[in-house]
DNA sequence: ATACAAGCTGTAGTGACTACAGGTTCAAGG
DNA sequence: CCTTGAACCTGTAGTCACTACAGCTTGTAT
C-alpha cells in the first residue's frame, strides 16, 4: 500500500508538491482509503517521477504535463516528444549563452576591482549612464 | 521634470516595477508634485538603472539593494562589492554547469528518438524506475 | 489507553514581478 | 473654455512553482 509519504520517497517529489500537482491537475488524483488517505499505484508513482524529471530539466509544469499525456496515449508518436525536447534544448542553449555573457561581464568587473579604493569601479559602472 | 514614465524610459525599468521597488523599499520614494505625481531626480533614475543592471546579471533584488546602499556611502570600500560580485560569479558558473548537464541529457534523449516509433525512448526514459 | 507520527484540507506566503479596476490629473486640440 | 485621451494614482489580485503552516483526524507502536 503506497501512501503519500511513500509515494514522495519513491518518486522524489515533496509531499506538499504532490498535493499541489493533484490540485492543479498536473497528475490525476489517486484512490482513497475509507479514512480518506491517498493510495497510490505504481503507475501513479512513475508519473510523479516523470514530472520531477521534466522539472529537473527545466521544463515548465504545463509542458511536463503535456509530455505525460503523451505517455498515456495508446498509439503514441515520438514526434511530439521530440519537438518539445528539441525546442527546450534550444532554450537551454540560449540560457547558457546568456549566463556566459553575464559571467564575462562579472569577471571584467571584478578584475577592475583590485584595491581598497575609495572609488569602486563595479559600483561606478553599474551606476553609469 | 522627470515623471515616472520618463524615469521608466531613461532607466529601462517598467513603470509597475518602479512602483513595486518603491513599495518594497528597494529604492527610495521620489518627491511628489502638488497633484501627487512622482518627480524623479537624475540620481533616482541612475539608481533605478543600477537595480536593473543587477537584476539583468541575475542578482536577487535584496542583493541589488545592498549594492546600491554601498554606492550611497561616502567612504566606500570596494571589498563588499567585490565579495558580492565574486560570490555571484560562482553561482553563475554553477548554474552554467548545471545547464550544460541538462543540455547533454537532452541531446542524448533526442538522439535516441530517430523514428516515428510507437515506443518513444524519451518518454520511456523519463518514466523509468 | 497513550503518545507520536503521518495523514487530511484550506489558506497564506515566497520572490519578482505584472495586470487590472476605478479613479484623478494633465496636455493638446478645437 | 471644453473635450478627449494619455498619463498618472492606489490598492488589490494574479502569475509560476512551489512551500509552510493551522487545526484537525487517523494509524501505529508501546
Amino acid at each position: 500500500m503506497i501512501t503519500i509519504g511513500k509515494a514522495s520517497e519513491l518518486s522524489g517529489v515533496v509531499i506538499e508538491t504532490i498535493r499541489y500537482y493533484e490540485r492543479e491537475g498536473i497528475v490525476s488524483q489517486p484512490d482513497r482509503s475509507a479514512s480518506g488517505r491517498r493510495i497510490y499505484t505504481k503507475v501513479e508513482v512513475d508519473n510523479l517521477r516523470f514530472i520531477r524529471r521534466c522539472r529537473d530539466m527545466g521544463l515548465p509544469v504545463s509542458q511536463a504535463k503535456s509530455l505525460l499525456t503523451l505517455t498515456e496515449q495508446q498509439d503514441i508518436s515520438c514526434k511530439s516528444a521530440q519537438d518539445i525536447a528539441s525546442h527546450h534544448l534550444k532554450e537551454i542553449k540560449s540560457k547558457i549563452s546568456e549566463l556566459q555573457r553575464v559571467e564575462s561581464a562579472l569577471k571584467k568587473l571584478i578584475a577592475q576591482c583590485q584595491s581598497e579604493s575609495k572609488k569602486c569601479p563595479i559600483l561606478d559602472e553599474l551606476l553609469s549612464d
